[in-house]
DNA sequence: TGTACATCAGTGAACGCGCGTTCACTGATGTAC
DNA sequence: TGTACATCAGTGAACGCGCGTTCACTGATGTAC
């Protein structure tokens, strides 16, 4: 769909953003991130070098855009295993599964969302009210009842959302290939390992 | 130590395996990962550009030389943490704190041994019962009081390693700072967010 | 409705760069006799 | 102990490559009158 064509673009593209946002996703997760740069990015939307740089700053820019949309989709991703059940306990354990399949499906797009954010002050999903990071803490919140202290609540976020990261990077690892067929899959696996951090552990014991 | 002061330096170098290895950290470590180029290293162990292709067959086998030094050390700090207590609760909690250190204190060095870890069927430090896979192995098993079946121990330490290989790739994020601050430094922030993943509640019941 | 013209969004060639790797070479070392 | 010679471990120049970015340009679009 974003190859040139010949014979039907015209001139002007309509959306090259868009277009090479696109593009550069598709670079991401067949080739993967060393292979994303920006004339590559050009050439999968069919367009020379320099056209970018009416849409982009320069390469960071359209980075930052790929990375922005990741964690949008994110946030999506998270809102939507929420919103399966009203149970706390369920919620929480289906937003881990969610996160890290989230990681698993779009594994370079993911490691460019945390490579554009290592060196910034605050992650862009704590921006937002609505963001992942907001949605992790007013879940655990809910398991504790509301009954836990700011910087509790904080920390407990920061657990799950590592515990989360480490699980969601290491989840492609050929390794764990014979414990997933053993255990019936890889949500069988994940849920499992999620029942062996004993997450939460602290406000559920009420 | 590494640079080339004419003065001095034989024609042979004595040992450029060695050189080329800690003048690879040494990038790594000021300039990171993305700076760490083959010409660069010959460049910091004041060598030509040639020169390494005589100890290395390419790039990639001085990464894994790298790597594998980087694995080993690893190995040895959590000997040395596991070694300060026979308490296997506090045994536990030393190993998470000594395994994040290792990644704060050797960002880069973390980052490439895991970038090569990465599409391999086994993780290197599963191969030796040594290493720091089997030192958290054992000591969930010393947590258990021995009682635990094969898959649940490998569940355990599963869940263990992505907890704190989240924790080690977040650690420096400047987000955390406010926080870190607030519980009196870095080691008290890091136990408290290990006490948050209630980890290994599942063995510590009885 | 038609036309002049500013602006927008492309092109393609070129820039300088650093990279991994190879090559023919040479200086230093060590070993056999 | 001395010497011929094979081997080892360097050199420095060169290769082709793809990169990010810039430049002068041009075709397409939209707006004012």
């Amino acid at each position: 769909m974003s190859n040139a064509t010949a014979e039907s673009r015209p001139y002007h593209h309509g959306d090259l953003s868009r277009a090479l946002v696109d593009a550069a996703r598709k670079i991401l997760e067949t080739e993967g991130p060393a292979a994303l740069s920006l004339r590559a990015v050009a050439r999968e939307a069919g367009v020379s070098p320099a056209a970018p740089y009416h849409h982009f700053k320069d390469k960071a820019e359209l980075l930052e855009a790929v990375a922005h949309e990741g964690w949008h989709e994110l946030d999506e991703a998270l809102a939507k295993a929420r919103a399966e059940t009203a149970e706390p306990r369920a919620r929480m354990s289906n937003l881990g599964v969610a996160y890290v399949c989230f990681a698993r499906d779009n594994p370079a797009l993911y490691r460019v969302m945390y490579d554009r954010s290592r060196d910034k002050v605050a992650l862009p999903e704590r921006l937002r009210e609505d963001g992942a990071y907001c949605q992790v803490r007013e879940t655990i919140n809910e398991n504790a009842g509301g009954h836990v202290s700011d910087i509790d609540l904080e920390l407990a976020t920061i657990a799950a959302w590592c515990a989360g990261h480490g699980l969601a990077e290491m989840i492609g690892f050929k390794q764990f290939a014979p414990l997933k067929a053993q255990l019936g899959g890889e949500e069988a696996f994940l849920r499992a390992v999620f029942e062996h951090l004993g997450m939460f552990a602290k406000f559920n014991q009420g």
